[in-house]
DNA sequence: CAGATTTTGGATTGGACAACCCATTTTTCA
DNA sequence: TGAAAAATGGGTTGTCCAATCCAAAATCTG
């Protein structure tokens, strides 16, 4: 695997409902180890037995490791961004912030602080070894970011937040990032807490019914 | 490697002078290979040749790739540590904090965004598969919220900042963590700052003389 | 200086894993 | 319904790499 150009890209081919419904499987356990294992720990035979399919299914759907890498971080910042959807239709108020700061800190404590960002535990993998995976999880975020300043802007077209939208989405991006790599490695779900609450506060003092 | 209890731990060997730099070199250079391309992607032969010793060697100061890698963690904490002390110091005054804040800016700069927090990286690979590397991690960052609390809490102590300390230093770390890692993944220097801006913003907006 | 200990060299082994292959079965669709 | 395309099964191969072994050289210490 590593640094691979542009060949191998498989041609969209022709998938059957089976297919679909297989090549589906394997994206979705993929995920699941490489989640819980990271990209090099989580072998394709590790893949290919959790999927319930033959050796042969793997290099059927993908042309190597590479392109299975690629499916996965699509797959999970699709499964991140829709996990938050119901919650971002909200974050145009700050009882709707606060409400998505404790829907992500329930979900860690459900988790028992375990795996951390599933994009960003990727991108940090893979970011020095593979730029077209970097890229992938690059764009995850950039995903992530706009529907959080999504929110960010409405209420300062209201007229209700000064302060760039943009630079405050970005901010609050990172703090969470940056609480969810601490909580995952202390194991405990402060870290998110208070990286979150301080800039939930910050943006705060930036409202005008403050 | 993976999981390992408590086995294998090297007992304290008697190492010559000679000794004592010829380990020092091998981590080192494993320091360097498993920051530029992970752990799993750094192979004891890559070090070997980096460090400029035989396969033997490797295994002559290390009993496996486990402790070699408890040792580079170790090592990077140190790193990361040393190369802030100058600023540790002053990071009782906001103007100390923007140093700080444009020194860790200056450096991803300097590095072109690549590589990200050498302990932060570590630590996102090894969290699920490695408790005792996790643990490692974990204490490195420990290490590092308590310089920038100590900074806080002298603020605090001569009464021009309110706000709890550690709360406030643990949300900075988390800050800057996440920045690095947008920052990694963006190969540009803006979440990083924007992060990091937010964050002291948040401090000043908490100081006598605000 | 001599015996013991530490350090070094290079070759080897055993296992794991990504990737490939061919044959067989199932599904599609004309 | 029958030929073409897609999907599946499982064995195989070649490579890479962590870990081990057997000496030999350098260094320490009494």
């Amino acid at each position: 695997m590593g640094t691979r150009t542009e060949a191998g890209r498989r041609p969209e081919r022709k998938l059957t409902r089976k297919g679909q419904e297989t090549r589906r499987r394997i994206v979705a356990a993929a995920a699941q180890l490489m989640y819980e294992r990271g990209v090099t720990e989580a072998t394709l035979e590790d893949v290919r037995a959790a999927a319930g399919v033959s050796s042969s299914q793997v290099y059927h759907y993908f042309s190597d490791k590479q392109e299975l890498l690629l499916a996965v971080i699509e797959y999970q910042t699709q499964s991140v961004l829709d996990m938050q959807e119901p919650l971002f239709a909200e974050l145009d108020t700050m009882e709707g912030l606060r409400r998505w700061r404790d829907a992500l800190v329930e979900y860690q404590l459900r988790l028992q602080c375990r795996g951390g960002c599933p994009i960003g535990s990727l991108g940090s993998e893979v970011a020095e070894t593979n730029p077209e995976a970097r890229l992938a999880a690059a764009s995850g975020f950039v995903r992530w970011e706009a529907a959080i300043r999504s929110g960010l802007q409405a209420m300062h077209d209201r007229g209700e937040l000064d302060g760039d939208p943009e630079e405050l989405a970005l901010a609050t991006l990172a703090a969470l990032q940056g609480g969810l790599l601490l909580t995952q490695l202390q194991r405990e779900v402060r870290p998110l807490e208070v990286a979150l609450d301080a800039m939930l506060a910050h943006i705060a003092a930036h409202t005008t019914r403050g």
